[in-house]
DNA sequence: ATGTTAAAAGAGTCTTTTGTCTTAATATGA
DNA sequence: TCATATTAAGACAAAAGACTCTTTTAACAT
């Protein structure tokens, strides 16, 4: 009973590690690997989807590595699990309903609606920058 | 990605069911695994859990079945939810990190921590008396 | 050119979840 | 007693998720 699934947990703290370095060079996918303590071919997958979809930039060969494609204020939260997440906790029903909506609704519908957009809103307001400086500074952990 | 287990929702579907059918006589699991359309064995088994926590009570042979084992305005889906997971997600991180709470915060803290209680909150507030009613009325649905 | 560093791709394994099937155990009624 | 209806329990199978390993491709340095 998770929220969003470990591949989606792995790139999530990848690109918060990726955007608390500051500096713009291509981070080896090795080192944050080794720092996260996540299997390097594991999260090297998770990391080629978020190349794909245009949110991570990556370099082969020597002092190459994965950089953010874009400014970290310009990448949410919300972009990194929709590009991870096969199905869309923000539009699937609690109970596992199909053709899930306000005109079809479940007992929980007015209660989950509401919450679900909560969530989804908090993740598109939470930016790359905003959570990686404080990473930074050493006030929050990415780690165990 | 799905906010609680397949079986976490089979659980609150058959106790809703059970709850919207109003009187207090056994319901056979075979009547609620057809009308549900689940699997009558699955069932079966996340019912048993169901029961060994004192929610529901089971009565063997002919004319038995399983019935709500207290007051419907009794029974949150709170309730429910912690005895069929194992693990609770009102008190896990969303990055899946150990040791979660506010003296180590992870970067999505200040956030995540306000959405897990106003959840947590939400299902606890839940009764199947509040919910199974609608249902009765045949304005709400338990199936696709 | 050749060797080294790194990501990309894909096959394969292990684990957990989900679902099926079979056999008990318990209650009822003829 | 015996047949029937029902839950309980447990072995087993299938699918999905999580992780490992190997090979290929790209970039660089000498
Ligand atoms: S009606 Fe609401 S609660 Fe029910 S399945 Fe659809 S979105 Fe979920
Ligand atoms: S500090 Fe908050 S966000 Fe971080 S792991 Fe704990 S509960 Fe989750």
């Amino acid at each position: 009973m998770a929220l969003i699934s470990k591949s989606c947990e792995y790139g999530l703290r990848a690109a918060l590690f990726i955007a608390a370095r500051g500096d713009n060079g291509f981070v080896p996918i090795h080192d944050i690997s080794r720092d996260l303590g996540i299997s390097f071919h594991f999260l090297t997958k998770i990391l080629q989807k978020l190349t794909q979809n245009g949110l991570l930039k990556s370099y082969r060969g020597p002092s190459g590595g994965i950089a953010l494609a874009r400014k970290a204020h310009d990448i949410s939260l919300l972009e990194i699990v929709r590009a991870i997440e096969e199905h869309d906790i923000f539009s699937t029903c609690v109970l596992g309903l199909k053709n899930c909506g306000d005109s079809t609704p479940c007992p929980l519908h007015q209660h989950w609606a509401r919450e679900r957009t909560r969530i989804e809103s908090s993740f598109g307001s939470m930016t790359l920058d905003k959570l990686s400086k404080p990473i930074a500074n050493g006030t929050l952990r990415l780690t165990d």
